[in-house]
Parts: structure tokens; C-alpha cells; sequence
DNA sequence: CATCCGTTTCAGAAATTTCTGAAATGGCCG
DNA sequence: CGGCCATTTCAGAAATTTCTGAAACGGATG
């Protein structure tokens, strides 16, 4: 663990993360960080992630200020060593939930602000507009709600329901039921 | 329709999306181009959105051309008129429905590949990078195949599970049952 | 309090992305 | 075919983001 030489397994998946970094709204020395600590068994710290990434110290001081900003990593530290130590999460669900709750925090929540604020403001003279607002504004609440819903349920109940396949849709009720969000025309 | 003076409300709606579109991994005119279609009852042209957004009739083109590409955008025609009109579907939950394809195409199907393309190779001894990749497959595939059944259900069906709240969790078999994705130590 | 060691900040350099105007393309019509 | 109109392409300009090295910071230790 001493020189960080990547193996090439390490070095492709690491090489992988950066690339698809920018898709992710990450950046790529961000996303090879991230994945450098999630195949890591042991905690990081910033020298070895500088070394093994072969980028600036710099450039590792914000990426892992980037990354705790996420609350994507771990901070630990060892006996006898103020240097600070990374990891990521062992549970990958747990991942996956601060994944989700945090693009929602910059994605979503944002633009839910944004639309009550519009409406605030009262009719304006184009109802379309308003109507469409209203309607979009509606959808996201609904979608939260759900997310707050499933956010609830304990990881096991969530593979349960996630594996459930096609079962699922034999769970509802299958009485017609007007559909809210549907339009008339098209 | 003809001169595209924005109204305040639209005006606020198209600057906020555009400001959103970073995030959203789109660009700000992307952004600004999808939100003035959005909220928009008659289908618009590349003039139009032009005019209406104040930036270069390449820029429009090149914005829609992104939007098609991400198939968030419809094309129509008028008669007589041989110019493109461009429209937003009215359905928002066929909007979503695109959305999260497209989403998925882009920052999910590629890494589920590449780990796929990983795992092939092999051991290569290094036992805890190989777990955790292959782990990290069994997720995806989860979450995919998930996706899969929740996109088969009818919009209707949809949005009875997504409002169910607390119901949710009562509909699970509360059997004690290992969880093959949660890990011994932490 | 001076030094050491690790971390953060920051201004400018480098890289990347976005945007524009001009030119090219393509199809329709007379 | 030749002109017309809408759209696309493209090379360079502009804007933005990312990255670096140097300096500043901070806090433990002798």
C-alpha cells in the first residue's frame, strides 16, 4: 500500500469513473478519486490518492472536499498518523441512498422552489403556462413524496420490493381510476 | 405568437432552466430551448426560439439537435409552411418516462457494461476490488431490471404505487430474510 | 514560540465546453 | 437548371471549468 501503483484492473475502472465523471455532474479527477476509494479495502489518505492518480496534491485536497460535500466519503484516522484517511461505504446501499437524496438536494429540489415561487405570483394571463407549471410542480411533489416513501423502508423491505418483478403490478388494484396527470388532448 | 416577447413568468421559468441545465448535465441554451417549448401551447420554430431567447440561430440548432437526440422534443409541421415546429409532449409522465431512459442509457448502461467487461478477465487477485465490482453489477442490475417492471406498468398503475405512502411497506411479506447485498463488517 | 507536517486556498495556466457568424447543404418550386 | 428558403456544419472566439504550484494556514510538539 506503500507506492500506489494501481493494478490494472484499478487503473481501468478508475480510468472508467473519470470518463463517465462528467455525465455524473462530477468532474473526472472527482470520479477517479471516488473510484479509487471504492475498491480500496483500506482508507486513503491524500498523498496515496495524489500519488496513485498521478494529479496534484491540489487537485486531491478539492476533489475529497468535493466528495465530503457529496457525503460520499468517509473521513477516519489511524493511531500515531494526523493524516486523514478516506473510505467509501462499505453498504452499497447506503451509497446509492446519499446518491439519490443528494441529486435530488441539487437536481429537484431547487426547481420545486422555483415553480411554488411562480406560482405565488397568481395569474398572470397565460393560463396555459400556469396550467403546465402547476401540473409539473404536482408531478415533482408526487415523485418525492414516493422517493420519501421507499427512502423509509429498511434495505431489506427494498430488494424485496425491487425484486419483486412482475408481481408488482398484480399488487394494485386493477378498478378504473381517473389518472390525474393525464392530458386530453394531445 | 409572432414577435416572441417572453412573459415575466416565462422569462423567470426559461432563465431558471437554464441555470438548472448544469446540473442537469445539459447546457444553459438546452436548458432555456426545452423550457420555452415546455411551456408553450403552440409548437414553436427554430425562429422563434431564436428571437425568444435572444441567442444565434446556430445555437438553436444546434440546441434542438441535442433535444432530439435526447427524444424530449417533437417535431411537427404546419401546412404550407415548410419550416420545423418543435413541441414538448403534453403527457409530463411521458416526459419522465424519456427522462429516465435517456438518463439511464447515458450514465448507467455504459458502466454496467464495462463492469461486465471487467469481470471477464477473471481473477486477478485482487479478491476485494473484484468483490466490490461484482457487487456493484448485482446492484445495477437490480435497479435496472426494477426500472424495467415499473416501466412496463401503465401510467395509471404508476401513480396508484407511487401514492400509496405508508401502505407501501404493509404490502411486504415482513418475513425475516437474508439480505444479499448488506455486508458482515462496517 | 519556532518548527514541523499535513491541509487548504488561490491566482493564473490549461483544458474543455459553449456559442457565434459565415459558409455549405439540401430540397422545393418555377 | 437556378433561385430561394430553411437548416446544418464548422472554425474560431468567448466563456467556463478544471488543474497546478506556490503560498497561507493550522495545530501539535519540543
Amino acid at each position: 500500500m506503500a507506492d500506489m501503483k494501481l493494478t490494472p484492473l484499478q487503473q481501468d475502472f478508475v480510468l472508467h469513473f473519470g470518463e463517465m465523471g462528467s455525465r455524473w455532474g462530477i468532474n473526472r479527477t472527482v470520479g477517479q478519486i471516488y473510484a479509487l476509494l471504492f475498491l480500496s479495502e483500506q482508507p486513503l489518505n491524500a498523498e496515496q490518492i495524489t500519488e496513485g492518480l498521478s494529479i496534484s496534491r491540489s487537485n486531491t485536497s478539492m476533489g475529497l472536499k468535493e466528495l465530503q460535500s457529496w457525503e460520499l466519503v468517509r473521513l477516519r484516522h489511524k493511531q500515531g498518523d494526523r493524516r486523514d484517511y478516506f473510505t467509501t461505504p462499505d453498504d452499497l446501499w447506503e451509497i446509492v441512498r446519499t446518491l439519490v437524496a443528494q441529486r435530488r438536494k441539487r437536481e429537484i429540489d431547487p426547481t420545486l422552489t422555483k415553480l411554488r415561487e411562480l406560482e405565488l405570483r397568481g395569474p398572470q394571463g397565460d393560463a396555459y403556462a400556469e396550467a403546465r407549471i402547476a401540473e409539473l410542480r404536482e408531478l415533482i411533489e408526487m415523485m418525492t413524496a414516493f422517493h420519501d416513501e421507499m427512502n423509509r423502508l429498511e434495505t431489506e423491505r427494498l430488494v424485496q420490493l425491487m425484486t419483486m418483478g412482475r408481481k408488482l403490478g398484480g399488487l394494485l388494484d386493477k378498478t378504473p381510476k381517473l389518472n390525474p396527470f393525464r392530458r386530453k388532448t394531445q
